[in-house]
DNA sequence: GTCTATAGCTAGATAGAC
DNA sequence: GTCTATCTAGCTATAGAC
């Protein structure tokens, strides 16, 4: 018997880890398995689909996240426009870890199941560009130009943590970040 | 007996597009033989380490078309500058057929034998900032500043690759190659 | 240099005890 | 709800004929 119980959020946290290092076809239920603490068979009496399932869960957990943690902040929170994306930025820094972690999103729009993760993902970077969006419409840009300077951003966010993990230097996502509310008119 | 010879670029040609499609762990021996039509004893005979070889030789081919069709270009054609700029941007469309196909360089950043690979994979990165800096120089821009670009540059093509996929939307891979040229300080 | 055949292993997935 | 034990299919890789 377990002698300790196996909190919810901390296997979310494992699988989401283990398919973020390791990308849909290179996370074994093996590696899943002892990412949690949890047997296979443990694992898939959690989640029938198998590993389909568990990405699924995870990319759900994370745009959960955006929501909460972006969209949110920039929407709801009662602070000025600047400070709050300064904060809505700084949880994006700390999910990517200043640059060192990979992208759940992005590595898991590359293989075959794919097509079953895409709605998740696209919504994520579609809360992702709103978000920065709004804040530019509500510091006076024009709207259409306002869609445009959010996705750069959102491309920023991913080019360069593409280029950080493959050049070994953070400091061009951290700098890219650093970019994004001059580029949103800020400051 | 096989009818038709198996033309060596074919082969490569047909390995690149496998690894890009479906990544590194989930380019199978057995996918990899029916794109190339030889039997997987024949690709052993050929890259005696397995995949790994297979990857490493699809990643110095990446490299050595970015030198020829980016750095070459840039460096050495007899052309105004900006018409060298175009001719490697349109080079580079073409590689990623617009936005629609996968960038080889980032679906084999990140996986188990990444580190085989990464410093081919830094080399084309570097060869593309270092090219994109060069115009941006040539043109006038301060050095350091340049670098910034260029980089810059670097981090939209990868970034604009990135949606342009999770969005199936290829117009935002089309409209970051279009912003180049300004960014680098033409036109 | 390409093939057929197969070894040896690990993958994802399930049965059934507790 | 977690476990041990196990199945089958697929994987990487090799042996040896032609």
């Amino acid at each position: 018997m377990a002698v300790t119980k196996v909190v919810p959020e901390d296997v979310d946290r494992k699988l989401s880890e283990v398919f973020t290092n390791f990308g849909y076809d290179g996370a074994s239920m093996e590696l899943l398995s002892q990412a949690t603490g949890l047997k296979k068979a443990s694992l898939y009496h959690r989640f029938p689909g198998g590993k389909r399932d568990m990405a699924a869960h995870v990319l759900k957990k994370v745009e959960l996240w955006f929501q909460q943690n972006v969209q949110d902040v920039i929407e709801h929170e009662n602070l000025p426009v600047e400070e709050r994306l300064e904060k809505a930025l700084l949880a994006i820094s700390n999910l990517f870890e200043d640059g060192a972690k990979n992208c759940s999103l992005r590595m898991l729009s590359a293989c075959s199941e794919t097509p079953y993760f895409q709605e998740t993902i696209a919504s994520c970077f579609t809360i992702l560009s709103n978000s920065f969006a709004k804040v530019a419409v509500e510091n006076g840009m024009e709207e259409s130009l306002a869609k445009t300077k959010a996705q750069e951003a959102v491309i920023n966010i991913q080019g360069s943590l593409v280029l950080s993990r493959a050049m070994k230097d953070n400091n061009i996502f951290q700098t890219s970040i650093a970019g994004i509310p001059h580029l949103l008119g800020l400051s």
